[in-house]
DNA sequence: ACCGTAAACGATAACGGTATCGTTACCAAG
DNA sequence: CTTGGTAACGATACCGTTATCGTTTACGGT
């Protein structure tokens, strides 16, 4: 049925291994040969068998990407990018969609072992699970970690600097002169949550103000979630309304935006509002919303070029790569104190 | 180095074939031999190899997704849902971003091909190139359409019906008594644009409205260009404002509404504004924003669905399916004339 | 005693390639 | 004339697995 090497063979008078030097461009062939067998491939509609190829070469030019799919798609924009870079150098890559649950980690791990990838891309759930890490060390295939990783392993990866993130924003706040401000965080018990926190008071702390002027809140991680949230917020009126929010994400400020806005209350004027990740969209509203930018593009550029380093050098002392990217911070007038204090 | 049924044979003192019927859950073999050599696969932390397997089993079990990765993200949020859906089924899933360049899509074509992927799912860019339905008809793998299909070839798709959606975003601003619409097209050549301005007109003729009702612009496909396409449009005092304005889709609407409400212009009093994909954030925009929502989930599903249904059935007199989806107006205060006329 | 049958297992040949190690022919150098 | 090098090609094993087609053994029925 599929055309082989060997119908080439025999078209051509030749054996089979003559065919296989002038598919792969291999020397101890004669030009005219190699042409001849070309043009007979090319005749039969020869296309080669990867997977054969693939067992005797113990390569399969392709790299497993194991990420949850966020529901704000920038883990997504990650794997985008991944692909990019891979493609360009000669791999595919295979998406594994672990959706947060350990199990499915686990047994894409296994999975993808048994496809023989050449390496792996680990964007993994929070909490290292025993036996994942049992999995991992267990295997030979270079594997990288973005933006989270086990404290237990000493390994390479590629992470955002959140802490940093934290701090900038927060200290923009305060430099602004805002004084009530809350955090309205998602995830509060990920590395992520927990380091940009920290970083948030630490800029309070440097400031030397009070450590009141920053309490964090703790919200659901949806639009309407957010806005439910501020809209009952500012409907308590036993409190002061706080003069800033810094909500975790750009998308979750959607919602905030609009809970502020509905209340009668201007941005910045009456609250000052930022969120974090600078989606494309956050530019064009009005007022535009300070944010953070941390480039999904370069760590997933990044992760992908360490790998495939580690992948094509078969050097094993080579020293293991952790790398912090440092966020930037965007300022809009969202954020902007027009009356100075 | 790795372990192989050859391993685990020997050690186990029977055949590999024996070995390949514990693993597999095959029948011919007794259950305590069976569990016998389960165990030595675990002690021995066998890992199968799935190439060799596929080499003799023809089934990959993966299916290879041929598509752009659109700047809205949109496609990609069609990819996770195919990824799903194949998961389920027991697939992996290849992405291949052919970047809207035909060039590519047929290197990846080859390239799917020699991997011997079990399906391909195809969204194709513009224009049925000529190479491009050769490669596809001199194939034997099954293969099915998503949202574009070339005509020339009589094939199983699953697309949006976009006349529809023309039709029923233009339906709706007349009989809210718009009379003076631009239609901002980023896409005009596409199919999809061609049959969302064709449904538009027929709208405006079927409601007995002077064909001038609807006049159709074109405009780049960025936020930022939407944005200065429509500061300038409202700039030119020497043409009439239009009263309403349906923008190519949600994200180039959001520059849209920069530009109206930075003039100074309220939406819908003096503008109404409509988009279309009906993003996350469309309803937590104030005004929220009228859009259109055409499940992209939906179309990744049945699509995958499809091609499953075709891999595993070996029947090749099988009618070929042909699925459009109606998309869905979604009515919100972006577009309400609070006066009627 | 004979046959039939089913359960449990194995030998061998694929699957479609590449690696390894020849082999042959030819020609230049000593 | 021998030697040695090199260009061009082939035979064969092997990669790790399953398909195919045996074979053996046990046992029940007649």
């Amino acid at each position: 049925m599929t055309v082989t090497i060997k119908d080439i063979a025999a078209k051509a008078g030749v054996s089979v291994i003559t065919v296989s030097r002038a598919m792969n461009n291999k020397p101890d062939i004669n030009i005219a040969t190699k042409e001849r067998i070309l043009k007979i491939a090319e005749e039969l509609g020869y296309v080669p068998n990867e997977l054969a190829k693939s067992l005797v070469t113990r390569r399969t030019n392709s790299i497993a990407v194991l990420m949850p799919s966020t529901p704000d798609y920038l883990a997504i924009e990650k794997f985008v990018s991944i692909n990019q870079v891979c493609y360009e150098a000669g791999y595919t890559t295979l998406f594994c969609d672990t959706q947060n649950s350990v199990e499915k980690e686990l047994e894409f791990l296994r999975q993808v072992k048994s496809k023989r990838v050449d390496g792996i891309l680990l964007f993994p759930v929070q909490g290292g699970d025993k036996r994942y890490i049992n999995e991992l060390q267990n295997t030979t295939i270079p594997y990288v970690f973005l933006h989270r990783f086990p404290e237990e392993l000493d390994c390479d990866y590629v992470k955002n600097d959140n802490e940093y993130g934290g701090y900038i924003t927060v200290n923009h706040l305060l430099e602004q002169g805002y004084r009530n401000i809350k955090y309205i965080c998602a995830r509060p018990n990920t590395t992520t949550g927990r380091e940009r926190i920290s970083g948030g008071k630490k800029a309070v702390k440097d400031n030397n103000i009070p450590s009141d002027s920053l309490e964090v809140l703790i919200c659901d991680d949806s639009i309407h979630a957010c806005y439910v949230f501020v809209k009952n917020l500012l409907a308590d009126k036993s409190e002061q309304n706080p003069d800033a929010l810094f909500v975790w994400n750009d998308r979750l400020a959607i919602g905030a935006r609009k809970a502020i806005l509905e209340e009668g209350l201007k941005i910045p004027e009456d609250i000052a509002l930022m969120g974090y990740d600078d989606l494309e969209i956050s530019e064009f509203l009005l007022p535009p919303l300070t944010s953070v930018r941390q480039s999904t593009y370069e760590i997933g550029r990044r992760a992908s070029q360490i790998l495939l380093e580690k992948i094509e050098s078969s050097d094993n002392t080579r020293a293991v790569q952790k790398i912090t990217i440092k966020p930037e911070l965007i300022i809009r007038e969202s954020t902007k104190k027009s009356s100075g204090i």
